[in-house]
DNA sequence: GCATATTTGTCCGTATGTATA
DNA sequence: CTATACATACGGACAAATATG
């Protein structure tokens, strides 16, 4: 029962921000669990890209868990839809199409949306979030930091939805944006996918704080609008 | 290789309804993905009751599989919070709290508030499956069948959240009240808490068919607010 | 509190079917 | 069309954790 899971690197910078504050509140982890958790991670930073094969013999050598093991673990990653399995061929990366990029923001309008009308009466607490997330951004925009701005940019949204104060949204949003990001790794540069909408999270917040709910839903929803018309622009010109 | 499955029995009368829409449109199923049907089956219908212990050694033999099918059938239930995972004692048919109840209904304000939302606008089929729905339950009424009556309930609040027309809102709608059938089944009688709401359902129904969302909209609040206070009281009088 | 039985966690080996070069 | 590689699924093994007397 020695378990390497050799490709888990120091990794000392994601202490923060961890997706996977699920089940792990009060008992260990399995191994199935933290394989899983470390597929997470290397498909989400890109190191798996999508379409790559999930080979289970090469996996299961290179993180020293048996073939029994593994495929638990992706069974967790197919309900996350990070993978699809095709029957007697394996597991792979999953691509995302345009048609999912724009279910995914239809979805984060419903959810976003319901945080918002919620957000008169919410915790203080929750607002502060909200605050933290686009001052971050900005403040990795200044340094040149793309990559924190586009994780900035997402913690920002997961804070808009957490308004609501449900865990089963907040659940529900953190699995629809890991998944986003199977469409973001698709695209040409991080800068140009996450500068544009800093003013518009900005806009919000402060429309937030002083009560406007109705003129934040309007930035949000061309926020929403546009982030998904860029993205499904990019995909159709890379197809072609 | 060969699966019995004795479990399966003939039940000829669920092929409406059917909540696996999911990914077997093309492909044929595996073994561990047929097994967490007949589990999900099995628990939706009560016949493995909240708390119970789902044993590896005394399921796989029932079910004619091995264990290691069996733990991957597992992890797919896990997902779907129908039975948790305990680490060493196993795993447990889910009993749900007052406290997931209230998430459970303040999650299906948001999906199915969103979906009236898009109700102007949305496919003509969809709104048809609406009236179906109805309809269904006070036929079912009327022929004392109760169950049946509660199921039609979920159909209609189902076709409530699918028209946001979004595959991702659907599947997480079906697997809500997938949970939430736990809840029901520790409640005393189907007609009561089933009998109260198909006033309301007619109601949204008409007043959705007649462009009036806003009212539509106030119903179906009060609807949530009061099959959560019935649930829950009841809960509660039964943890006394 | 301790010794024992049961059950889970994880691994390995293997037979069979399926897809692909 | 055959050969090869791989996934599917089973069964057995053993350690570790938990339940039981």
């Amino acid at each position: 029962m020695a378990q390497d899971l050799d490709l888990a690197q120091p990794s000392a910078e994601d202490t923060l921000g961890r997706l996977a504050a699920d089940r792990d509140l009060l008992g260990r982890a399995g191994t199935a669990q933290r394989v899983a958790e470390v597929l997470r991670d290397r498909i989400a930073e890109g190191a798996l890209p999508p379409g790559t094969r999930l080979s289970e013999h090469a996996l299961g050598a290179a993180l020293g868990v048996s073939r029994n093991t593994l495929r638990e673990a992706f069974r967790t990653l197919v309900d996350g839809r990070l993978v699809v399995h095709e029957m007697n061929r394996g597991v792979f990366v999953r691509t995302l199409g345009p048609d999912d990029v724009v279910d995914i923001y239809a979805v984060r309008s419903a959810l976003e949306g319901t945080g918002l009308r919620a957000a008169t009466g919410a915790a203080p607490e929750r607002i502060a979030a909200l605050e933290a997330a686009v001052a971050g951004g900005e403040a990795a925009a200044r340094a040149g930091d793309w990559a924190e701005v586009g994780t900035a940019d997402l913690r920002f949204h997961r804070a808009l939805a957490a308004l609501a104060g449900s865990a089963r949204i907040d659940e529900f949003m953190n699995r629809l944006l890991a998944e986003l990001r199977l469409a973001f790794l698709a695209m040409p540069s991080a800068r140009g996918l996450h500068e544009p909408f800093l003013r518009r999270n900005r806009e919000i917040a402060d429309l937030l704080t002083a009560g406007d709910t109705d003129g934040a839903a309007a930035v949000l929803e061309r926020y929403l609008d546009d982030a998904r018309r860029m993205i499904c622009d990019s995909m159709r010109a890379d197809g072609a």
